[in-house]
DNA sequence: TGAATAAAAGACTTTTTTGTCCTCTTTTTA
DNA sequence: TAAAAAGAGGACAAAAAAGTCTTTTATTCA
């Protein structure tokens, strides 16, 4: 389990970021897109082909096939794959666990949780990945790169 | 799983809530305080003794004995069970599982993220189990009392 | 002192999540 | 048309989390 994303979840996020820095008809193999960005090959399989059967990204088979995003990148949003993998739960229980923490009956901190849960639901939703794709981009090759390496003149300075 | 909490975690915040609202030198056993809360009584036990053990509660053996809290209800915060169930991830990684992401390789949503982490963790920090006891003691009695049965003349009127 | 109560401790089972492997089908290209 | 590449699908295995049960130890009280 991530912090807030089950594994899966965080697993097609990178894939779907990963996704989204490619040219729209440049299919990735998920041998190849596994490899990139260090994740396990049968498992990212297993969740790119949920993926596809979710709608949320294609995929072809046979030679020179792969996964491939097929929508506009100002279509996609984070909060969409969250809901697909992890379900809505973040956006509807209760943080404390408490049963039934609606507008009547709020657990000791809804006060605060109402504002910051609805920060994480804007953070996940008013961006599209063609907003984060600078990001992505640099994230991506510096992990792609390792650590090590300077990513070359818009590299780190702090 | 809960949504940001593991369950134990959960389950751990709910019987400590439940214990800071009861008097001092009142001991109350795993089985009492499992069915006030609806909780698994074997399972609680479990996670009742590990909190034991990390010093957040106390406990006696032994007849008239049970599970108690020995400090200051202002000298406990939520975060202290959140760190000592469930570790010190949500403060410390990547809300999207990047590894490294720091403040120089920062994942497409880090600049929002590093605000909403702030403020969950001014949330579990800044107000003690003294500052929440008001709204623990409704939302437990709440809970006690059940769904159909309206908490007497301070009960909700929204 | 013996019975009752309640935590401590640990073994054990079940469920969920995560991860691996194998075979089948589709597609392309030589 | 055969070989190779790549997803689809399903079975299976391992690990983690959640939950259950039994025995032991400590404490109180009649």
């Amino acid at each position: 389990m991530g912090i807030m994303f089950s594994n899966k979840c965080e697993l097609a996020i990178k894939a779907i970021l990963y996704l989204s820095v490619l040219d729209k008809d440049n299919k990735v193999s998920a041998k190849a897109l596994s490899d990139q960005i260090g994740i396990m090959k049968d498992y990212a399989s297993k969740v790119l082909q949920e993926l596809v059967v979710a709608g949320l990204i294609c995929s072809k088979q046979g030679v020179h096939g792969g996964f491939y995003l097929d929508k506009n990148l100002e279509d996609i949003l984070l909060i969409d794959i969250i809901r697909t993998v992890d379900g809505n739960g973040l956006f509807e229980n209760c943080v404390l666990g408490f049963p039934g923490c609606g507008s009547c009956e709020d657990c000791p901190v809804h006060d605060k949780w109402g504002g910051i849960r609805a920060q994480i639901e804007d953070m996940l939703s008013t961006r599209s990945l063609a907003d984060l794709k600078p990001k992505t981009v640099k994230k991506l090759l510096e992990m792609i790169l390792g650590e090590g390496i300077k990513v070359p003149s818009w590299g780190c300075q702090g």
